[in-house]
DNA sequence: TATTCGCCCATGGTACCCCATAGATCAAAT
DNA sequence: ATTTGATCTATGGGGTACCATGGGCGAATA
């Protein structure tokens, strides 16, 4: 399996350092990312973490936009500065800066997601009210439209498997 | 890495000194910058910082203004007019003078904002305020965007509405 | 002369390397 | 099925190199 999948939570120890799960690893591994992109999420408290396409992906977004116009800027502000890279240690660990407990409010514990082609790192208590949150507004989508919404509405989107717990 | 990326806040000591962030010195490294520019950035309390490519970069900007009208001027006194290098001293800090100061703001400490192919420098708390402005806008262009992007914004993560795959 | 600027070194803190260990997971064997 | 043993994983800690910061000193400048 070269996707990032299910979730866990680990530890940060005195040092300031959380174990990646082991199983993210070897994805990262497969995919031959040697530096993980995390970035800051635009309306939830956490940071999307994926390989060096995440960046390349955003990147090429932007570069459709006029780069004179406000909104490219507004894009690349966003992602090259609210952007970091986390570095691998040699066994398998990432030093949680002030950079990820600001915005994510991660103090002893980190709850990593699996998210497909990205996964995403969140402080648990958090993730497990906006999973309900996600839960709801899924359940909501389906009452409304009928019943061939969820395969048509989770073709892009992922949220459906990897949410689940 | 050869992109100024993430963003750090650095002290000014008591000589008016500070220092550049060592991933950002690297990337001036590898990016061959023999010298650093600095410009006011337009509409913002903030400095673009980069090589020669940035010269280039605004150079092309007031290009596509009619060059009989004011604005192109404008443009042009403000960019030519209104640069002036940043000479890294042996340890990699940079002298704030007093013509940083006035258009920044900056009085004590210097935050330093990766953008890519340059980096900004700002005083920290505007700095914060216009990443609210920011990830607002962004916020909003992503809820106008259309039918395709509610699954993109439970995925809650980015600029582009087809997150995963 | 007084001030600034560039170069040098010192230091505290942090990030990273390496190794150790307890608990979990899995396999084979009884 | 239970037990036993080998491996894997998360976590802890020691040591080291790097980095931000502070300050001294001499040369250039006004």
């Amino acid at each position: 399996m070269d996707r990032f999948l299910s979730n866990a939570v680990n530890r940060i120890d005195s040092k300031g350092r959380v174990s990646v799960p082991a199983h993210f690893r070897s994805v990262v591994q497969k995919r031959g990312f040697t530096e993980l992109y995390a970035l800051r999420a635009l309306d939830i408290p956490a940071m999307d973490v994926g390989g060096l396409d995440l960046l390349d992906r955003y990147e090429e977004r932007i570069a459709q936009e006029d780069p004179f116009l406000q909104t490219a800027d507004d894009m690349s502000f966003f992602v090259h500065g609210d952007g970091t890279f986390l570095k691998l240690d040699q066994d398998g660990r990432i030093t949680v800066t002030d950079f990820l407990r600001e915005h994510t409010g991660i103090t002893t514990d980190v709850a990593f997601v699996g998210r497909g082609l990205f996964f995403q790192i969140w402080e648990p208590e958090r993730l497990k009210a906006h999973g309900q949150e996600v839960r709801a507004r899924l359940l909501k989508l389906r009452q409304a439209a009928g019943s061939g919404v969820t395969a048509g509405q989770s073709a892009g989107s992922g949220v459906t498997a990897g949410q689940s717990e």
